[in-house]
RNA sequence: GGCCUGUUGGUCAAGAGGCUAAGACGCCGCCCUCUCACGGCGGAAACAGGGGUUCGAUUCCCCUACGGGUCACCA
């Protein structure tokens, strides 16, 4: 049988050949270890968090060694498609800062030389591919409808056999799955004439007992039966399935490394006989666990749904995209945090980035570790990235808090500023929504009395010690004077000024400073806890700090 | 169910034949002569089970158990 004509019958509007799209992407020019990566999602829904790990590993790997990352959008499934996703994919990356170097744009755009870098666009250049495999005999189209597909299944006792169904073992196949894999011109030239639409499969040479050792750059050695499956190469729409992509667009985009879930592994087998097939180099392949969660008591993977798996999350809870960035290389590397331990000043780019630190089980999303790793991340910055930070999440979610801040930026500066800098920096905030409530009350508009003062202590003490402090307030003692200040105070009323000796032996007391303290500060913040209270007095203004010492009094 | 893959404290994890089996988060206690937030010190807490191999197994092999993934004209 002549396969040309064959190939010809059902890609007559193909005239060019491989060599002529071969000769379109020329090989990059790079030097010795560059890495290419790629991050290749499908916009299929909103960015999930998932792709955020594949997509800041190939990052990382390209950019570390003077290599290229690109975004390929992966559009080749239209029924599932969603609106909007590829620019909540491109804008997502953005926010992150996981910048590629060649790729789809929003608005259809796109750059680099190496496109187009959205499958949806390279119908073509699949199908030239495609019809060279046809003339060397490598697949071949199927009219069975889905249908007929199923009733053939069904038609099997054995459900297990199902998988064998396209095994190309004379002893296993059945009549009828020959004469579909050995479809004749004639066959294939009256289905073509009655208008049939047909998809095309591989003809698989793969035995299903054998297995191929194969190293993968995470998970290490595997053991990979190969692939005995005639899985489909052309959808009958004429656009690829993931697979015939996956080989046709790394190959010609000069992918060096595929990093990917490791849901793909069972699909490995199909991807050695495709390159194979086609002649094309294998690229390497690194398959990175799962994200998990917990449900009950096992482990589930991180499904779309979930608590945290949608990007957006973390930007609508508050989540610096550095801190975010921050938890994905600790979970990516476990000496990550060594590394920041050891360098604090330095961004998470200058980690050296390594293959073999990575994990090969599926790691459990922890809220608790972001937390404490988004605390450390922000008390790293200046008060004036906390200002910008916290009043661009206020503009988006918290309209009023975001005016109140931007009505007076350097008051709000000196606020966040407290306990800023230096070695031991305060970590007040995980994410942006906990800077309202730390810093309501130096607001007159947010401020609330949440604590009122003890009913342990006399009435006439607390008076006088609220009269006897403002009457004595200096706004420009520094912290020791003002302190001892309070100290002299608490003397005074039989408050002990040393909190040794008040512990020794506090029934001679009526109370410690830090009683007189926290009377101070529940009458200034109306909380128990707050920062520095000297500083906080600093800033409110010493007009305000009597006022509201006035106030407590009297509502006492 | 078949195939692939995994299993070290509650969580993330180092360790790759001989270690008192790191560290981080969380939790608990103490200290930092005002609370909080830090910081410091300390504590509870782990090699899934069973067989081998070995002088010796968390580490190598096998089995079991339990997870996870996947079996589309989806990616």
């Amino acid at each position: 049988m002549d396969y040309n004509k064959l190939a010809e019958l059902l890609f007559p509007h193909i005239t060019g050949s491989p060599e002529d799209i071969e000769a379109r992407f020329p090989r990059r020019n790079l030097p010795e270890g560059a890495k290419v990566t790629r991050i290749a999602p499908s916009p299929t829904g909103f960015m999930h968090f998932g792709t955020l790990f594949p997509a800041r590993i190939a990052e990382r790997l390209a950019h570390q060694s003077d290599g290229v990352f690109y975004l390929r959008i992966e559009d080749t499934d239209s029924k599932r498609e969603v609106k909007g996703a590829e620019k909540d994919i491109i804008e997502t990356l953005a926010y992150y800062q996981i910048h590629f170097d060649e790729g789809a744009l929003a608005d259809e755009k796109e750059f680099g030389i190496y496109g187009p870098y959205r499958q949806s666009q390279r119908g073509e250049i699949y199908q030239t591919f495609a019809k060279q495999l046809v003339r060397e005999r490598k697949a071949y189209p199927c009219f069975t409808t889905e249908e007929e597909l199923e009733a053939l299944h069904a038609t099997d006792k054995k459900a297990e056999i199902k998988n064998k169904d396209w095994h190309n073992n004379p002893d296993t196949e059945k009549e009828e799955i020959k004469k579909l894999r050995n479809i004749t011109y004639e066959e294939a030239e009256e289905q073509i004439k009655k208008g049939n639409p047909f998809v095309l499969r591989i003809l698989s040479d793969g035995d299903n007992e054998k297995k191929t050792p194969f190293v993968d750059l995470i998970k290490g050695k595997l053991e990979v039966p190969e692939n005995d499956e005639d899985f489909v190469l052309l959808k009958s729409d004429g656009i690829p399935t993931y697979h015939f992509a996956h080989a046709v667009d790394d190959h010609l985009m000069g992918t060096t490394h595929v990093i990917r879930g490791e849901e793909w592994l069972p699909s490995l087998a199909k991807h050695i006989m495709l390159f194979r097939y086609l002649n094309f180099k294998l690229p390497k392949y690194m398959h990175i666990a799962q994200l998990m969660k917990m449900e009950g008591n096992s482990k589930k993977k991180l499904s779309k749904r979930d608590n945290g798996a949608a990007v957006s999350d973390y930007r609508e809870n508050g989540y610096p995209p550095v801190s975010v960035n921050e938890y994905v290389m600790t979970l990516l590397n476990s000496n990550f945090e060594e590394w920041r331990m050891a360098n604090p000043d330095k961004s998470y780019l200058d980690f050296p980035f390594s293959i073999k630190k990575m994990s090969t089980s599926g790691a459990l999303f922890d809220f608790d570790k972001l937390n404490d790793v988004s605390k450390n991340a922000i008390s790293r910055m200046t008060a004036d990235e906390v200002y910008e930070g916290v009043t661009e999440w206020a503009d988006e979610y918290d309209k009023d808090f975001a005016e109140l801040l931007e009505t007076n930026p350097e008051y709000a500066k000196r606020i966040l500023a407290m306990g800023r800098g230096g070695k031991k920096p305060r970590k007040d905030f995980a994410v942006w929504k906990d800077v309202k409530p730390y810093m309501s009350y130096f607001y007159d508009s947010l401020f609330e009395a949440e604590a009122e003062i003890p009913t342990q202590f006399a009435r006439e003490d607390v008076k006088n010690i609220f009269t006897e402090f403002a009457a004595n307030y200096d706004e420009n003692d520094d912290n020791g004077v003002w302190f001892d200040k309070v100290k002299a105070i608490s003397e005074k009323y039989g408050f002990a000024s040393d909190m040794k000796e008040y512990k020794a032996n506090p029934e001679n007391f009526k109370g410690s400073v830090a009683d007189v303290s926290m009377l101070l500060r529940i009458a200034v913040t109306g909380r128990t806890n707050s920062p520095d209270m000297h500083e906080i007095m600093r800033i409110l203004g010493k007009e305000r700090v009597l006022s509201r010492l006035e106030k407590a009094a009297n509502a006492f």
